[in-house]
RNA sequence: GCUGGUGUGGCGAAAUGGCAGACGCACGGGACUCAAAAUCCCGCGAGGGCAACUUCAUGUGGGUUCGACUCCCACCACCAGCACCA
């Protein structure tokens, strides 16, 4: 019979698995359940990508494994479909996002189900779509009722070029993404999600999951956890009081000046008559700087006085207090106290502005020049003299804290979740606003709020739906008088921050999700994804899920155990592929040249899943050849005569079960280019057998089916037909996967290395297990090691069971 | 600037502190063939040696250890995240 893979193949058993039902999931089954996630994709007008391929292909190997080894899989697909790609397209071109957007679907859905993955296409989820947004905007009324949905006034970045708002991540560099234009702040009514409330938990959580080092330390830094004081500045001739917050309390004595944010605001009421000016008109600069300029180290300090004077809380000193946009207004209190001496950033602006520079802090050992920045001993300080600077900021609290006007205080830098877009494709933010009752939110059992079709998408500053009169023009739920809707859109990032719980009910009308079944299949046992969403994405969710739990919607605390993060597959030129650099590489083409098993073997031979790399098809054939070779051997087998009964052999059991072993590891870690190099071996091994003169039937079909069903996820399409043709009606999917025996894991002889002082001078074969007595005693004996040993004193010999012995001569 | 990651043959890459370079590509040699392709076998880090062997070698320099690609310290290069965060 012939065993050789034939891409036509491919859509025969997609054809027959969807006939039936093979993939089919279970929701009742009694197996332990396994949530295998990949993150959804955008559907973007080309074509599959490499990038889908590599994202989706190989996790499906992995599942397809846990599905035989018992477990209920449950691995859903779906599309992220609101977003801006979509939106620019439909202005510049006038095709409808809603029209592209399932065109780009349909595409993709043919595409993916090329890579035969084990997908029930029933729990397929489309954020686009009512049945799905209705239920982010019921998240949104959620925390909205929670009080972690609030509207204020914030800034944004504005293109005036485009007259429109851009998120952060279009405004990069300073630049509109489209038209390069300068960037300028605008500040703007928003939505924002309170994540800050979740700051500790976010944290906190971290601990318990079993996520990459890397990805945990972008979130910890994301977060930004600080420890300090808080310490109160009266000000002269006004009732209120300066708050400051700082790391260095120690240097509180040093303290020469204040500093506000520009924006802050006890700014109008603190400037005096002779200073307005100078202060609106640096105001008003300040305004202007893109955020990048306004961060920039390099950039010279600049500021103003506002003519009034904090009182220093210890020493009742007055001190100038000033303006500058050093100073940032989302961090801390907003404002800072300036020890010039201490702090680089006071130490320039106050040799610009000619302030006093006080220093408090003598290192303990060195000579100190002027900024000093390191912890030290106290001088100039009064009472404080002579402390260590940990000691001094326990002692200045305690003495802030006995007068009121201080304390200690944790600050993040984490800032609340901007989710308002000035954006058409998203889901509507359901909100009223009503002259008489303010902010009414939109009733659950009126939701969803539908996005209409018949929008006009030329860019103005203003979401298109605020020209939209049938969309704008409501009544207000509460007193029935005239309203207007809010005619922003939700941030896309709020869609896909609770996907991953729709897709275990994903038709259900009356909830976003039965918590009877996200009871029983939280959390996702293992998420794959991008570490570009490291402070994104992954934050999003994870503080979602927490506040849902908080409503008790979810029962778990986090929502993704185990994360792992594929690599990037580069374009040959090891950049980043893109269209503009002609350096993309076409899926399709190799599936269609090759078949949908080789590229995925490919894919997983020849790089790191976690690393990635440039793309090279340099071993592309010799995947071909290899996919021969198992032709070959299945073929051998199948001309192998039933009544042949001759010994069993040793070498080729061992071979199996150590593969057995080491696949099984391998995969587990989503290490398919080691799992497939053993697979290379055991093929050859198989074949060396099957060389012989003699061979036992029933060892010989053991290995060949063990070794079919361990190639099985990899080349899900052949090893199918594969089993078909060996026989089998059912699929080769509802095999349990092989074990192993650990005993036969190791042949009964096995070479060692001798060494002496660490240097090899021998390699010899010897009995398995052999004990350390033994070993020893033939590696002092042998001849090329006697030569390194005679005339030296033995000190110690060092055995190492089955791998060596080193012996220590001097 | 801060934090982290990476650095191994001509190439993609492997190595719970225990025989560095598994597996594969490319390359070289051989078998089969009239010949080529395909296939199979052998070799393949560098240097020395007819050979048995031997010296050097995992970015650089130190250290710990019987033994280091692996652990520690310093440095160099590249990449990534954060960055006037008080």
């Amino acid at each position: 019979m012939n065993f050789n893979y034939d891409k036509s193949i491919d859509d025969k058993w997609r054809a027959l698995w969807e006939q039936r039902q093979t993939y089919k999931f279970d929701k009742n089954s009694s197996k332990p359940k396994y949530y295998l996630l990949e993150m959804f994709s955008y559907p973007s007008g080309s074509k599959l990508h490499l990038g889908h391929w590599w994202n989706y292909s190989l996790p499906d190997s992995f599942g397809r494994m846990k599905r035989m080894q018992g477990y209920n899989v449950f691995q859903p697909v779906g599309f992220d479909a609101f977003g801006l790609p979509a939106e620019n397209y439909a202005i510049k071109t006038g095709i409808h996002p809603k029209d592209s957007t399932a065109q780009n679907i349909k595409t993709m859905e043919e595409q993916l189900r090329q890579l035969g993955a084990t997908y029930d296409w029933d729990y397929e989820v489309k954020t686009n779509e009512e049945e799905y947004y209705k239920w982010t905007q019921w998240v949104f009324l959620k925390l909205y009722e929670k009080g972690l949905a609030y509207r204020k006034d914030a800034p944004v970045n504005y293109c005036p070029h485009c007259q429109t708002v851009l998120a952060n991540e279009q405004a990069s560099g300073g630049e509109c993404e489209r038209c390069h234009s300068k960037v300028e702040h605008k500040h703007l009514t928003q939505w924002f999600f309170k994540i800050t409330d979740y700051a500790e938990r976010l944290l906190e959580g971290l601990k318990t999951i079993d996520w990459p080092e890397k990805t945990k330390r972008i979130q910890t830094n994301w977060i930004g956890k600080n420890t300090g004081a808080k310490v109160r500045f009266n000000i002269l001739g006004h009732d209120e009081k300066i708050e400051v917050f700082t790391t260095r309390v120690d240097t509180l004595m040093g303290v020469t000046y204040v500093v506000l944010a520009p924006e802050n605001s006890l700014v109008d009421k603190i400037t005096t008559q002779e200073q307005k000016d100078a202060v609106s008109s640096y105001r008003e600069k300040v305004l202007h700087l893109s955020e990048i300029d306004r961060t920039s180290t390099v950039r010279e300090k600049t500021g103003v006085f506002t003519g009034a004077y904090a009182i220093h809380p210890l020493t009742g000193e007055k001190v100038p207090v000033y303006i500058s946009d050093y100073v940032l207004e989302s961090y801390g209190t907003g404002a800072v106290m300036a020890v010039p001496a201490h702090d680089e950033r006071d130490y320039e602006f106050a040799k610009k502005f000619n302030l006093e520079i006080k220093m408090v802090i003598n290192s303990k050992d060195k000579e100190v020049t002027l900024p000093f920045t390191e912890s030290g001993i106290l001088v100039n300080s009064g009472e404080f003299n002579g402390l260590s600077s940990s000691d001094a900021k326990k002692a200045i609290v305690k003495k802030l804290e006995s007068i009121g006007m201080g304390e200690m205080t944790t600050t993040y830098r984490l800032r609340d979740w901007l989710i308002s877009r000035q954006r058409y494709w998203g889901a509507p933010i359901p909100v009223v606003y009503c002259d008489k009752c303010g902010i009414v939110p939109v009733p659950e059992s009126e939701l969803p709020v539908k996005l209409p079709y018949n929008v006009d998408f030329k860019p103005t500053g203003k979401s298109p739906l605020y020209y939209c009169d049938e969309f704008v023009n409501t009544t207000c739920p509460k007193c029935h008088k005239k309203a207007r809707r809010e005619t922003d859109t939700l941030d896309t990032f709020v869609c896909s921050s609770w996907y991953y719980l729709r897709y275990l009910d994903p038709h259900n009308s009356k909830m976003p999700f039965d918590k009877k079944i996200t009871d029983k299949f939280m959390p996702v046992d293992k998420y794959v994804g991008g570490v570009e969403h490291a402070a994104m994405h992954l934050l999003y969710a994870r503080f979602i899920y927490k506040a849902l739990k908080d409503m008790g919607y979810v029962s778990g605390e986090e929502p993704f155990k185990s994360l792992i993060h594929q690599g990037t597959i580069l374009g040959a030129d090891g950049q980043k592929m893109s269209k503009s650099l002609g350096n993309t590489v076409s899926a399709d083409e190799y599936v269609a040249k090759f078949g949908s098993d080789v590229f995925r073997t490919y894919l997983g031979f020849g790089f790191s899943y976690t690393e990635g790399g440039p793309w090279s098809d340099d071993g592309i054939l010799a995947i071909n050849k290899f996919f021969q070779k198992i032709a070959k051997v299945f073929e051998n087998f199948s001309n192998l005569e039933k009544n042949s009964n001759d010994e069993i052999e040793e070498d080729l059991e061992v071979w199996l079960h150590k593969t057995i072993k080491s696949v099984t590891q391998d995969m587990e870690n989503f290490q398919f280019n080691t799992s497939i190099a053993r697979l290379m071996e055991l093929t050859t091994q198989i074949s060396k057998y099957q060389a012989k003169p003699k061979r036992n039937y029933e060892q010989e079909k053991h290995a060949v089916y063990c070794y079919a069903k361990l190639l099985a996820p990899i080349m899900p399409h052949y090893m199918e037909d594969v089993w078909q043709k060996l026989g089998h009606e059912t699929s080769i999917f509802d095999e349990k996967w092989p074990t192993f025996d650990e005993a036969k894991t190791m042949a009964k002889s096995v070479e060692i290395a001798i060494q002496v002082n660490g240097q090899i001078r021998a390699r010899i074969n010897i009995p398995a297990d052999t004990s350390d007595e033994d070993m020893k005693k033939i590696a002092l004996e042998n001849e090329n090691v006697t030569k390194y040993t005679s005339g030296k004193q033995i000190k110690k010999v060092i055995c190492i069971k089955n791998r060596l012995v080193n012996i220590v001569a001097v």
